[in-house]
DNA sequence: AAAATAGTGTCTATAAGACATTATGTC
DNA sequence: GACATAATGTCTTATAGACACTATTTT
């Protein structure tokens, strides 16, 4: 039990911060959007995930699009939803603050060239690669990490990590990412096709050297809960 | 997109809160603790969760067993599980307070007299009965009632709810408050024995003018993750 | 023996998971 | 026709859900 004396609950100010964890797939992987942290003395050129602190007038998710414009460039639809709000006394070296954080999708087709660009200030980074990251940024992207497979399994939020049309194979290979283990092709078609949440377009994947495949859509463009994966 | 010019982001303070959504289990029905809530002119004697604003140097859990203490006389071990954290702008009237709300859980019977008793400040309420609650508590609930619905689904977390020793009428029964339909008693027994996480114990519960039941405990103090029920 | 709850089993339908071959397009 | 991926089906085992009666204790 907490027996600690505040004289005057009115002068109880914290900063509020959000940071962003938003993850793309490119070339079958599951990447991250970081940014380049230099704060010295604590930080001093680290990687880290995109936030800032929310002004007065404005909502976290407000906030992350103003901060992901102004800190990493992306101006293209997002998905949002918020992952966890993160409240450990030094989180930040520099002082008390409280973040609320989000975990964003976006389907890399959907970029611009700035959008997917890298440079010193911002990169997509493979997950498994982004380590070291700066404040309490490590813990963040485990639980967004974790959040996601979990909401995979049981809603179509993947629909918003690709682009709108794809094949069956894409969609597997989405998962396969996310979840980092090998599905069965017959046992995942069978299923996701028994969900009833795809349309199958009158187009096939072209351009490919060898037989195309099957285009799909999802029925819904809002994300809805399925069977467990 | 936001376009929100911010002049200078070291001065953007908000005031940061915390709320609960206290549950129990009482005669077979989901209670949730209230309070009154009285800041004229905007809320007069209306009901509201317990709640209020994090010192500079308390987490959320922290300042929620403070304040529960000191607004809702409780004392008694919690189960906590940050439930959702409430950015709009205008949820509070009396200016901006962004709010991280919490679900918590703890078992009637192991309430002391003090903490089980109703007074105009703070009482128990059945959970279909709180309504018109103050700020946006009644959103608040709303996703507490239901993250819990779904939380009971996989998770073991009724045991929370529970005394340490239960009949599996008794846990059924607390299924049936929080899930709001009634359970078939052969296939419920069927399943919960399966999953193997309770231990059948030496005794039975006594003093029932019929023929007494089988007493249970869950196997492991900590909550687990178990089949979908 | 009456009352009240405790405790149990079977059947059907559906889903999960293991597993290999044929089809169809490009080059 | 060589190549590379697309597309498909069956079998086994496990789970979900519907459903009703007997057992045991107290009074």
């Amino acid at each position: 039990m907490a027996k600690k004396q505040v004289s005057n609950e009115h002068i109880k100010f914290a900063v509020l911060a959000t940071d962003v964890a938003l993850f793309t797939i490119k070339e079958d992987e599951l990447y991250v959007r970081v940014i380049n942290v230099n704060r010295p003395p604590h930080f001093v050129n680290v990687p880290g995930l995109p936030g800032g602190l929310l002004a007065p007038d404005e909502t976290a998710e407000e906030a992350i699009e103003r901060l992901l414009e102004d800190k990493a460039l992306m101006t293209s639809p997002l998905h949002l939803e918020q992952l966890y709000t993160f409240t450990k006394i030094d989180r930040d070296p520099r002082g008390r603050v409280v973040a609320v954080a989000y975990l964003a999708l976006v389907p890399w087709d959907n970029l611009s060239e700035k959008e997917k660009t890298n440079s010193n200030e911002v990169k997509w980074v493979r997950v498994a690669d982004a380590k070291k990251l700066a404040y309490d940024h490590d813990e963040i992207l485990d639980v967004a990490v974790k959040r996601l497979r979990s909401r995979i399994s049981y809603t179509t939020v993947i629909s918003r990590l690709l682009p709108r049309e794809f094949t069956l194979t894409e969609l597997k290979a989405a998962y396969e990412a996310i979840l980092q283990t090998a599905l069965d092709k017959r046992n995942f078609r069978k299923k996701f096709l028994k969900m009833d949440v795809l349309n199958p377009l009158e187009k096939e994947r072209s351009g490919t050297p060898w037989r195309p495949a099957q285009l799909y859509e999802f029925k819904d463009r809002k994300v809805k809960e399925i069977e467990v994966l």
